[in-house]
DNA sequence: ACTGGCACTCCCGTAGGGTGAGTGCTAGGA
DNA sequence: TCCTAGCACTCACCCTACGGGAGTGCCAGT
């Protein structure tokens, strides 16, 4: 049915689009591909690759567009990753050695897959789940409040506050060391399993304050908790169209919602997976494709990705995801 | 030179112009406000207001708008701070009062500003310079990495990754019971002069170490670390214009640039500020107003606000701003 | 000092015609 | 059987023209 030619014809329709951004005809393909066919012969395989739905064209007087399915095609069969250039590589590098800290490692991942994309760069905070608990701590600030803090063994940093009620400096070290001694090394389920005994074992008149610091750890250590989500590169929302109303605004809406953007990257593998325009389920996201990659280190793990128009190029934006993602991965990995 | 009458006529023009979005005409405002004069009359004074360079219009035919100086002059004389229902102001206590910690706070109360005000909005977050340290925390992870944690009297939670070296469990939690010792209760730059002899206490194969330590606890200290910014309600940028290029897009450019938007925030004072158009140094914001408010207790300061067209409803905004930046200084101060 | 009247300006929506890129189809050739 | 050359046809796009209408500026009158 779909012969090499065809094949060539479909992949000169999606790169000369995504680059021009015009609809393009069957003599400029054969102008600019060396495909040693007539127009015409291209016509007939464009009338074809139509009768498929592959492609499509706004009005009869006009060149051929790829439809979702064309571009899936494209990237499952005709597309191979551009391999990044050592200044691309050196750049990525570069840009994320000095990191600090967690936030900052995600707040220059997310900017850098924005800046080498030019797309709008959506990324997920590595979920504390998986991790086990390496040191509680718990800080009075002023009267009766204070902080209560847990770090797991990936390093991040979680806080509440919390009401420590007539609870002296004292018997605050105590218990910080009792909690430290009772949940070093657990993971968040083991955690909440001993932490349910825990208030028992205290004098009776503190229990209420205990029962408040441990609901504090536990709601931290909820693997549901709300995971956040940082964006960059919004600006490059201007890629999708140069209509605002039908076209970008829905995507800036979409960007919006919390929610939506964790499903987006929910489900991330270790691969580099892309849905294409139909394919997300979510209604404003018709005319926009996500190239999303899974990161993190063993049991931390997490998404990263774009959102872009479904007319992007997806050899160098895959090829560009994957390598972010394995960057930031051996970041993590390291410190 | 402008009598009352030239005032209400200026009044009538801000108050259409920002509703309708349309050039307001002589004889729309006769009809919509009771000026009990001719429609013949508001053109001598609309004139006169040209003349002064309050008002303008697009062409010879079309109606009035304001300009910057129009709207400034509003601001300053005509409008009163319209305020808040109860059920807004309700929305925004309920809103604001489940925040868990300082990330928490931030993020609620920019989304919530971004939702009352249906603009977009921009909030610092708390400069922790002028607070006094709280406690510095020492944790291992793997390997020789680990983690330097530096808690301030509000609660501020900040980080940073350190090679430990071969120091063991043990003489860290030393080293780190030391430091404590020292630093506890002491301001950003009494703090420093501490430290700067505290490496030469100790012995001298770990002064490597110490020394990376000592100087993430600087580092962290420095007031002119880069300030976060959070942004939300980016889709509120519709606002603007219905045309992407010559008015979206600009906006857009500059919400990428956190230090513009440090600066536009940056000199917040207690009260409401309003800079319109032009006044804003920045290019890309020659058609944006920024309506910008202080927030927080004595000694941790920083800014909040919103950005939208310099056709906005001023009075309203204003008072949202200053009711959030109120509402979240009060929940600084408590929690 | 205000008002009614009137000429004038210029945006905007609509209609009509020419242009050109691109297609679909058919008949002929390898 | 597959490819090619040729040709009629279709539309989007651009330019122009034109009437309608909203709004102004000005002047004479009260």
């Amino acid at each position: 049915m779909l012969d090499d030619r065809k094949l060539a014809v479909l992949r000169a329709i999606v790169t000369d689009y995504v680059q021009s951004h015009e609809p393009v005809g069957s003599r400029a393909i054969v102008e600019r591909h060396n495909l040693d066919v007539s127009s015409a012969t291209v016509r007939n395989d464009m009338a074809a690759l139509e009768e498929e739905g592959y492609i499509t064209h706004p009005h009869t007087s006009a060149g051929r567009i790829p439809t979702d399915k064309g571009y899936r095609l494209f990237v499952d069969r005709l597309a191979a990753m551009k391999p990044l250039t050592n200044a691309e590589k050196k750049a990525i590098t570069h840009f994320l050695s000095g990191a600090a800290d967690i936030d900052d490692i995600v707040t220059r991942t997310v900017r850098l897959l924005a800046q080498v994309t030019q797309q709008v760069a959506i990324m997920q905070y590595p979920t504390m789940g998986a991790a086990v608990v390496r040191r509680v701590d718990l800080i009075s600030l002023h009267d009766s409040r204070g902080l209560l803090i847990v770090v797991n063994s990936l390093g991040k940093v979680a806080q509440r506050s919390i009401d420590f009620g007539s609870m002296d400096e004292e018997s605050l070290t105590q218990l910080r060391d009792r909690l430290n001694d009772a949940l070093a090394g657990l993971g968040p389920s083991r955690a909440a399993q001993v932490l349910a005994d825990f208030s028992s074992t205290v004098s009776p008149e503190v229990r209420p304050i205990i029962h408040g610091i441990v609901a504090g750890v536990l709601d931290i250590l909820a693997t549901d908790q709300p995971t956040r989500i940082v964006v960059a590169g919004i600006n490059h929302v201007s890629q999708f169209s140069d209509e605002f109303e039908t076209s970008i605004r829905p995507v800036l809406d979409t960007l919006e919602e919390q929610m939506v953007l964790l499903k987006l990257l929910g489900e991330a593998s270790a691969e580099v997976t892309v849905r294409i325009g139909q394919e997300n389920e979510h209604a404003n996201l018709s005319t926009a494709s996500v190239v999303a990659s899974g990161y993190g280190v063993d049991d931390a793990w997490a998404g990263l990705g774009i959102v872009g128009p479904t007319r992007m190029d997806y050899p160098s934006t895959m090829a560009s995801v994957r390598a972010v993602a394995r960057y930031v991965s051996r970041i993590l990995a390291e410190g």
